[in-house]
DNA sequence: GATGAATGAGCTTTCATTCAT
DNA sequence: CATGAATGAAAGCTCATTCAT
């Protein structure tokens, strides 16, 4: 039986996979069932043997991405000794991790938009996971002195969260095939110190 | 002559607002030409007598929103005196400009983001002035000696727009009613001097 | 203008009768929106801007008949001088005006069974129209002394409802080209006398 | 063997029941081979080692209500006398066992008519003999003198068969609780001395 | 014999676009 | 110029049937 399982689970990581695939170059709607029953191997109707339906697919994508990408995170997290060598952990990581896979990232960054409310309310949870964790490392910061205490929680993660969101998002635009994992030192000194002269 | 070209651009806004405020509740693909053509009060076919096609209204409703954008930050940013208080009045005119209108706001997070390559195109250029912008602030900021040398322009452009960007998008999935122009001090602090403590 | 709307009215009408042509060869589930378009010599979408869908199709097509039907019978019914005579011509109408049309008389028996909730209430209307009118023509026959009062009127309307009807079935089941219209003597004799010898 | 044939008849039955469930509640195009499965206890592929396809599962469930009908139909028979008793005796059971169990009677009264014509022939059969055992006993009635010999034997057949088929389809449509045996006195009164006041 | 995962044909419906008026 | 009825390609999804285990 566990072979079943095996070969079943397999399956739908191949559907997935397809399907991050599909949705990265063409986007959501553009992307159709068909092509991507194709991609991963299957028929049509075999989706809906594994998910609900197209929108199912989509959500699913994003969960087990961002699942993935939550528990490597948690490996590197560990080496790091305190809460800014973790924080700076987290911008070398995501992106590193994701100029790894420019399907992967390309993903993340369009469907993580998308209008429909279901499809929000679907994503909400796992990328809700994510923010907690920068929230919870920039008040351990505060806690223990390294971060600046004058300054909302949630506005120092937006900064950084946004920053590297931005980072990864114009190097898709610019289709650069330059990974820009060496551009999180950079990207880290601004966060850290400012932009200002002393 | 002059009253018909004036009647055929007030059309042609009419349309652009229509599409936007479409766009914007229910995202590009979920809008529908009729939909639009209605709510602009005209008939389906005169949309095309005024833009080739559903995807180039997509464009030109960006651009018609970045050019105005732009136009009215040009106008601020008179206003202040030095390279970092122009950043400054970027961060505050950002946040404070998109969130008077959530509609547009979502619209320019969601649909920003559209795979299809033609309209990525066709939304580079405004964007793009928009980047090369806060670049050239950057850049006046180090030669005035008020922004640190050590860091290359664009990933500092890339800190600031992502911090604005990111404090955006936080602000359109909390659905909150309040306006966010309050938090552009905050922002704009952890941009200049760093969320490190001293 | 009413040029116009006599067009429109004629399209509605040829895509009814290419529905119940459909519908009573291959039944309402095996008729396909495709195959009735193109009869009806429109496009696929053409018939969603006469009809909401499938099942709002078939719902007026019933109703779109049994109105005609009722209208007609109406005209026959103002020649019969009494209660009696006014039953015989419904049971005689019944039987000629649908033996005239095998696919109408078809689609009249297949159709009024439909199991969908949706489809029953829709059909529910036209269809007791003409029970009530059976019936009152019953009650009629009693106070004029015609017909018996020791017998409910709505068991009488069922045996002579059932009578015409089950004639028509089996008519529709031999496939017989010979109308029946002729029977009608004979059913309305049975009915009124009964089958008991004196 | 016989355990293993009766396991087998045991079974079929069990899928017999389940598909006139299934038929009798959302009709034969509303019921998924896979519904009548489950409510059978079965595997979907089990099925089809015991009915050829869906179809005829329809016709064998017809014919199994027919058979068991047709079976305890003569028992009652033969407790009456004479014709004339025996058609009542039809009528009576008629409306007695149907509305004993609404599922089966929906399902003789919908399904009945479909009109796929391979429906219709594998269903002829048992139909038609009901319809001749009620015409050998009003040919009886005849020579017995007790039935008018004026009249043409199909039609006083189709009378009656008319008059309890839409009395069950009456109480259908009605969806009424009460049981209609009761008005079995009636009906029969109607068929028998005719609605005409003498 | 029994299973149920896989298949893929076939369906209804939507909607961007066209063009006769 | 403006209209809006008509088009028809395209898409998501269902489900009867098959067949390897």
């Amino acid at each position: 039986m566990s072979a079943k399982a095996a070969q079943k689970k397999e399956r739908q990581e191949k559907i997935l996979e397809a399907a991050i695939k599909a949705f990265s170059i063409n986007g959501y709607h553009n992307s159709t069932v068909a092509t991507i029953a194709r991609e991963a191997g299957i028929a049509d109707g075999t989706m809906y043997l594994y998910f609900k339906g197209k929108e199912e697919l989509l959500i699913s994508a994003f969960t087990f991405i961002m699942d993935n990408f939550l528990e490597k995170l948690e490996v590197k997290l560990a080496e790091a000794k305190n809460p800014l060598e973790k924080l700076k952990c987290i911008v070398t990581y995501h992106l590193t991790e994701l100029s790894k896979d420019p399907d992967r990232a390309k993903f993340l960054q369009l469907e993580l938009r998308q209008p429909a409310e279901s499809v929000r309310r679907g994503i909400a949870k796992p990328l809700s996971l994510y923010m907690r964790k920068i929230d919870s490392l920039v008040e351990e910061g505060k806690e223990s002195g390294m971060v600046r205490k004058d300054l909302p929680t949630k506005v120092i993660r937006r900064v950084i969260f946004g920053a590297v969101d931005e980072t990864i998002s114009s190097w898709i635009r610019r289709k650069d095939a330059a990974p820009i994992g060496s551009e999180a030192e950079a990207v880290f000194e601004v966060l850290l110190g400012g932009m200002a002269a002393r």
